[in-house]
DNA sequence: CTCCGGTGGAACATCTCTGTTCCACTAGGA
DNA sequence: TCCTAGTGGAACAGAGATGTTCCACCGGAG
């Protein structure tokens, strides 16, 4: 299947790339993002008509409901994956890390909101499995943190993470909804994060 | 309704109270909070089930879904105002007030878990309403501290509030999961929101 | 031009939930 | 004892969604 794709592309001259036809099956999954991230009951036919698409041809590629949520998990874990890759965890003071990490993973806003949707989707085996591996990294980074002294000891690393990553998802609540400005949301919620809310003058 | 109700018992002797029976309705309303407490889509016919009585009964009492859940949501909204009046928003320094409201707060979780369940309950304009007047009380607690000089003012007041009940949220969730323990989650979240991540040696 | 894969539309069976109606039963009060 | 309100069960119609099948169409490759 990679071979024949590439044969193909090879076969076209390089300079005048007609604009490559985007495969039906991202247009149906970015339509189900977007769509689901606001109604996460949305049916399949709306979902079709969002993508422009019959309720037929989306059948065809996700034979069922579950299959097309799993598709989207999956999807929604590499992004976040790459995200905290991205934040290189085991570089520099837990903190900092920390840091990098909502800067990285706070602009995945609209491709990962329609994660609190349903309940559907945290069924997964998969998507549980995968969350769960991305909270274990976290867990791990704090704690690392901790040993280091850079991050306090005296509250659970478990605990830390669950705020942290609630934190985050509320935010992402509020910049959709608009009550959150998006250009400062990352400083502000680092700013909240490593210090709190007690002011820098009365400590 | 009333009136009749109050005869009826004041014709009874207060001394041998016979476990007054519990009505229906509140009998439906427990079972069904702690049934969408896990599963969000749980039918009526599993609501009755669970309540044990059958679901005609549950019909006559809230004639649609709806109204349960609007019931339901009302309920909820009761408790977290009951709440947030006991923590004496006005009282003293704003941190402390806002670790009362943890104290006070957290405590409800077995009875508002149910709220994170469901699209439909947040789809109610009083379930709205009510929690844009619970979050609105908040943002003026914290806009207050901010005034008093007890909670930093470069953070917008919108972003606390949204980051700290979001992190609250979640650690209702890690008790639920067990990921969390729950005798220590209202200090620890304190310690969390006042002081955050950084070693309180390091400062 | 012809063929053919991919597509869209229509129709269908099936399932589940909701809301409604009707009837039988039972416990407690008059 | 009889009556009645409240209840539970059964059955029904309707709505919506899913998954399937079949067929017509179109555009590109050969």
């Amino acid at each position: 299947m990679n071979a024949r794709r590439t044969s193909r592309a090879d076969l076209r001259p390089v300079t005048d790339a007609p604009a490559a036809p985007e495969p039906v099956r991202d247009v149906v999954m970015r339509a189900a993002t977007s769509l689901l991230a606001t109604d996460s009951g949305a049916s399949l036919a709306e979902i079709a008509a969002a993508a422009g698409v019959g309720r037929t041809t989306v059948h065809r590629i996700f034979p069922t409901r579950a299959d097309l949520l799993s598709a989207l998990a999956m999807d929604a874990l590499d992004r976040l994956r790459e995200a905290l890759a991205a934040a290189r965890l085991d570089d520099g003071p837990a903190p900092e890390a920390l840091s990098r990490v909502v800067d990285e993973v706070l602009p995945l806003a609209d491709e990962l909101r329609f994660l609190d949707a349903g309940p559907d989707i945290w069924d997964l085996p998969q998507m549980r499995d995968g969350w769960w591996s991305v909270a274990a990294t976290l867990d791990a980074l704090v704690q690392r943190g901790q040993r280091e002294g850079d991050i306090r000891g005296d509250v659970p690393a478990e605990l830390i993470v669950e705020a942290f990553t609630s934190a985050m998802w509320g935010v992402w609540d509020g910049i959709r909804d608009g009550r959150v400005a998006p250009a400062t949301a990352a400083r502000h919620l680092v700013t909240l994060t490593l210090g709190g809310i007690t002011p820098p003058t009365k400590r």
